[in-house]
RNA sequence: GCGAGCGUAACUCAGUUGGUAGAGUGUCAGCUUCCCAAGCUGAAUGUCGCGGGUUCGAAUCCCGUCGCUCGCUCCA
């Protein structure tokens, strides 16, 4: 992906704004059909927040129904519902109180931002050390009160990237040091701005008091509901390693930008799993889940070829991680992550021993030891999914001249699974399907249409991805059978009545 | 956060040099209809994203704001 020629970034761009024209359709059709609405939309909308409508909560509840069978529904793997708001040293633990923060610059001139972390990469050694030489100089003359601070920093043996972080870091040498440094892209002085920093936990209080002690933060990852009762599961459930903890839940973050529809929202669902092993099991069961998830959305019905692993390289990893990979899909404006799996080592758990001071270590009855287990984890994203879910479906076809639209949901996830219609609104019909109707509903999600014609309604259920209809026509009130219409290849067979909801049931396993 | 574009009915869009809005689709009611968006009749729906300004008069011009899309940036 990374090395196109510009005629073949101009093809992909010219390529992306016509695919485009996918989600923008499916934009559309979401909300005209009850999948998704914008959040608070009569008062304008909310910046990154979407939600499920009739429709789509079906489909939403269906793929975590999905997925917690295929997590859960086996003894090695318990499951968890933790609270979103947690004990603020929780993330202080985790890491996220002082990673989960990037101070940022723009050029002023060329409008390009650069991560404050990252700048002295961009900069030539002889040009650092150049900068530095003027800064120091700089600092003694106006006898700044950080010159001290400073030389301690310059004069160290960190490599001159840690000393230009160092420096960058401290708020009161950042702003000096900036005016040294000539803007890399289009090699402006002094027209940076002020570093800004973006946490991105979104933060609210605890009690009545709006006060700075009171500070807690709406989780930015459900995970650490999981490590922090890692030991209450174990116990409680009498598990041994290997073993897991699954949980569904929102998570929130405060991005600088959304984008994409449901692809990058700021308040999101998560499915996790976090399995806790030995630590020399660690490669087997990451190579052995990396296998299980990605078959977990083949199985069902997400194109093999719009999937691929995008494995981490190791100068890449995030901080606690040792090896990682994304399940990427090929979303109409590229590549994109709906699922990380990582192994995040013993780090989660060494920290909350650390910061907690309550032991976090297993007793291998087996090896006679105590260690803390190592951890690998599979975080998909619900609302991810379900746009992948929703794209992987969504096919235009011609019949008759006509477009039809049609979403070709797996009938595992497909919102409603059944329409019932009669052929006619007359006739004895409708009383017939009214009775099938009552039959199914208790046991599936059923939709009943009687008006107009038949095959609007058919058209109708293409565009909710409903996989059957049933309809009653003069040969069911003879011979008490009626069609089944399947939604991709649009045939029909005659079934008994009677044998309807075994029929639906089998096709729906 | 920066830049560009966009915002008119549920959806897709039209709306002339400023004179308070239309089409198609969909929806609803009825007729017709024994199987794939057919046909006929009728109906409902808009503070033109929001707020302010200019003007006798603003969907139209100006400013601000919110939202969406794309690019940059970011995505521990």
């Amino acid at each position: 992906m990374h090395f196109y020629s510009i005629e073949n970034k101009r093809f992909v761009i010219a390529q992306n704004n016509k695919q485009n024209g996918i989600i923008e359709k499916i934009v559309s059709l979401s909300k005209r059909k009850g999948f998704v609405f914008q959040s608070s939309e009569i008062y304008g909308g909310l910046n990154g927040c979407w939600d499920y409508g009739p429709l789509g909560v079906e489909l939403l509840n269906n793929i975590k129904s999905e997925w917690w069978k295929f997590m859960t529904y086996k003894d090695d793997v318990e499951g968890l519902d933790a609270s979103i708001l947690m004990h603020p040293r929780v993330w202080e633990a985790s890491g996220h109180v002082e990673n989960f923060t990037d101070p940022m610059i723009d050029c002023k001139v060329c409008k390009a931002r650069f991560r404050l972390d990252t700048l002295a990469e961009f900069i030539g050694d002889k040009k650092k050390e150049k900068i530095l030489r003027h800064f120091l100089q700089d600092l003694k003359e106006k006898k700044s009160k950080s010159t001290v601070f400073a030389e301690g920093i310059i004069f160290s043996g960190d490599d001159l990237n840690e000393k230009f972080t160092s420096l960058l870091e401290n708020d009161e040498l950042a702003p000096e040091l900036l005016k040294e440094i000539s803007c890399p892209q289009c090699g402006s002085k002094e027209s940076f701005t002020k570093p800004k920093s973006f946490n991105l936990m979104f933060k609210t209080f605890l009690g009545p008091v709006e006060k700075e002690g009171n500070t807690i933060y709406l989780r930015p990852e459900t995970a650490q509901g999981i490590f922090v009762n890692f030991l209450n599961v174990q116990s409680a459930s009498r598990q041994k390693l290997p073993f897991g903890i699954a949980q569904i839940g929102k998570a929130f973050r405060n991005e600088i930008n959304t984008k994409n529809f449901l692809f990058r929202t700021r308040e999101f669902e998560q499915m996790e799993m976090q399995y806790f092993v030995r630590p020399s099991d660690d490669k087997k069961w990451y190579d052995e889940w990396k296998e299980k998830r990605m078959g977990w959305y083949l199985s069902l019905g997400i194109a093999q070829d719009k999937l691929r692993f995008h494995d981490h390289p190791p100068n890449k990893l995030a901080h606690y991680a040792k090896e990682a990979t994304d399940i990427e899909y090929r979303f109409p404006f590229g590549w994109g992550e709906i699922e990380g799996i990582h192994n995040r080592t013993d780090f989660d758990l060494s920290r909350h021993e650390e910061y907690s001071g309550k032991s976090q270590k297993y007793y291998d009855e087996e090896l006679k030891e105590k260690y803390i287990p190592y951890i690998i984890e599979t975080s998909a994203g619900a609302s991810r999914s379900f746009m992948a879910f929703l794209v992987n479906a969504y096919h235009e076809e011609e019949v008759n001249g006509e477009t039809r639209v049609v979403l070709k949901l797996h009938p595992k996830l497909a919102p409603i699974k059944v329409a019932i219609l009669p052929l006619v609104n007359k006739d004895g019909m409708p009383e017939v399907a009214k009775k099938i109707e009552a039959d199914l509903r208790p046991f599936l999600k059923v939709f009943y249409d009687s008006k107009g014609a038949v095959g609007r309604r058919y058209r109708r259920q293409d565009e909710a991805g409903t996989p059957f209809c049933i309809t009653v026509d003069t040969q069911t009130l003879q011979d008490n059978t009626v069609t089944v219409r399947e939604r991709d290849s649009m045939e029909q067979e005659r079934i008994n009545i009677d044998e309807l909801l075994n029929y639906l049931l089998n096709k729906l396993r």
